[in-house]
DNA sequence: TAGATTGTTAATCGATTAACAATC
DNA sequence: TAGATTGTTAATCGATTAACAATC
């Protein structure tokens, strides 16, 4: 029984905050059953919009009751698809790379990076976190033949569209972009971007406006409709 | 002549992108002016998304010309405040944290890291990208002293929340946080989230609801609804 | 002048918030 | 039963998209 509406975005991003806390109360062993008001309680988040998310999620809890704990974890985990591992294959053994790749909390989010790209000799051949480094060249194929489906990029900006084409090529299906490019594949094809400079600008941004206000009070008014 | 509509935060986080295109085309020396359709097209944006985001910085183009490339490029690099250097702190020297201390163009983007801090003894005294890593229990110090007012957490998400108590306490007004944990701050303390988990949500749902539509076709209409 | 583009106002869309009915 | 909570429907809010007037 699927929900028949389409998932907000915003909502997908919240549900891992959610399972989070959900998780520590389980480990914590206090209670049996859980409310949304109990779980907005501790977030600092609006019951209603809690409530909301979770019942997308399609489980059917108890009034006057909740939900119970161990299950709504679960539900949670299946609904994202945490709970089937999924493979990923990943460019751009730099730090960053090489910091994704030593993540072994991926698996138990339903993601294992399985083998590492780059374009560099000096680290094709040798092994990253325990996987090879294969030549960029190498990649199409590898993707072809272990019928991988996620593709992880950590290049610099300006490799990042190629590497995607590469990619779509081989016939990967959703694209996790840390690299600071905007990238254009098929609409067929997931693109979830993690560029840095989209957070630092509107940190910056709100830092400036603020600082600013205190030092020219008379535009306070004007700032205060700035801010988030 | 500064907004008087508060900016909204989607809007903030596209600007980097319109940025960086810019420069690309400022480089490349084709054009002296440039228009929002432009812009557009080569983004693969809507027209009229672009205008409003140009707009609600404040510059003013000239009908029927758009706006000087150069000028454009410099007015959202002042918008963003990324022609103003702003110091940040850095907690979590780990294999995360040194990337980021290694990332440069943070520098030419507002923000530089002056100082590491750790728990770790295997990393204090030593210094990581050129930056000094200290003991935590420096960095209330450190901040009131040096007056930095951005916080960089970089820590195993136990840690986060009271690197933030930390931070906040020190005088820091904005906290980028990688740090998988949903933290608690004051309402003046500006937050910014860059959970990796939520976009592994998004990335892992989407990828399951294709990949299962495909495998039954009959359920075909329901997974429509739920595609981005 | 004609026409493309900016600037601005209105309409649509979707997400959040609020209200209320159902239920254990 | 009474009351808290779920489930569901309506209202609000804000962002995106569309329409149109102003201008060079």
């Amino acid at each position: 029984m699927k929900p028949h509406h389409p998932i907000p975005e915003a909502s997908l991003r919240r549900l891992p905050v959610y399972y989070r806390s959900l998780q520590e109360m389980l480990t914590a062993g206090a209670a049996q059953a859980v409310s949304c008001a109990d779980l907005a309680r501790t977030l600092g988040l609006d019951p209603t919009l809690v409530r909301k998310d979770i019942e997308m999620t399609g489980i059917v809890g108890r009034p006057r009751v909740g939900y119970p704990l161990a299950d709504l974890v679960r539900w949670i985990e299946s609904f994202l698809g945490w709970n089937r591992l999924k493979g990923a294959v990943l460019v751009g053994a730099g730090s960053l790379g090489s910091a994704l790749l030593g993540y072994d909390r991926f698996r138990s989010h339903g993601m294992e990076i399985v083998a590492a790209f780059d374009t560099d000799p000096g680290k094709i051949g040798k092994r990253n976190h325990g996987r090879p480094v294969q030549p960029l060249s190498a990649l199409p194929d590898f993707v072809r033949r272990t019928q991988v489906l996620i593709g992880v990029i950590a290049t610099p900006g300006d490799a990042a569209q190629s590497v995607a084409d590469l990619m779509v090529a081989g016939g990967i299906l959703a694209i996790w972009n840390f690299a600071p490019a905007h990238l254009h594949v098929p609409k067929h094809v997931i693109l979830q971007n993690e560029d840095l400079y989209h957070s630092l600008a509107s940190l910056s941004f709100k830092l400036e406006s603020r600082t600013r206000r205190a030092e020219t009070p008379e535009e306070r008014e004007i700032s205060y409709a700035q801010d988030n």
